[in-house]
DNA sequence: TATCATATTTGTAATCGTTACAAAATTACA
DNA sequence: TGTAATTTTGTAACGATTACAAATATGATA
């Protein structure tokens, strides 16, 4: 999905387009590495010298609510974000700690066991070394 | 699979069967309902008046770093722990917050493009309602 | 059995990510 | 312009987890 107009984006998706809200949303789209907080926080602070980390705390919970972004929960003590709410995979390398996207059908995959559920939200995340790390 | 004898298996798996161990182990075995760590220490507190919840999350990470159970990050506030170590999915219901465990067969999803990665941990869970709490 | 070394458990304090909250700043609108 | 509503900000509080050192238990050896 490609993004034009940040603002508009939000707005249709019923936030209103503050200052913060459009630099927190335009980060996380350009930079596809699966931010935490802290990171989205250390980047844009050095732009936005009044940010503050509460702001986005609640900026990311509220794009949460809105369905604009993904809550990744790969490790429990990092909480990462993600801007392409398409049905994918997570790899995460256990040495270099970087998180990879990964395309995956889970079509084929048998769910009858759960047929009578609602299914609202997909994870599927692997752990393990990347190529890179293997050498 | 079935464990007879605990002290046994972890023994089997590099771990000094204390008594603390042990019991903790067979919290986990006897009841599948993915406990936190505060569940397990509250459940076994009654019986063990001098468990320390230190003791609990000493004992966990052990099992863990042993393979001997599955760490499961679903929520961010919560860390859950399953001794059932083969791949299977979770459906967590939000409504009543049960986690649910299914059966899935991950042979058939496609992983071409990470194949030269190295998987150490396969993780698939879901987000919904639940049978139950659809009615 | 007594002794000693090692491993485990325990309780407290510290840490860290996150949330609560109220004041300050900004925005929207009459 | 004035006023209400919304958003941002900074600080304090919270809760899960970890660090750490003392206490306890275990195991081997003599």
């Amino acid at each position: 999905m490609e993004i034009e107009n940040v603002a508009q984006y939000l707005k249709n998706n019923g936030i209103k387009p503050s200052y913060q809200r459009v630099r927190v949303f335009e980060y996380l789209i350009n930079n596809k590495n699966h931010p935490t907080v802290d990171t989205v926080f250390k980047e844009l602070v050095g732009e936005i010298p009044t940010l503050s980390k509460t702001t986005v705390y609640n900026t990311l919970k509220l794009f949460a609510k809105k369905n604009i972004i993904i809550v990744i929960n790969i490790e429990d003590n990092e909480t990462r974000y993600d801007a392409d709410t398409s049905v994918h995979g997570h790899f995460k390398c256990e040495k270099c700690r970087k998180v990879y996207d990964f395309d995956v059908d889970l079509s084929k995959v048998d769910l009858k066991k759960i047929s009578n559920f609602i299914i609202n939200e997909y994870h599927f995340y692997l752990k393990g070394i990347c190529e890179k790390c293997r050498e």
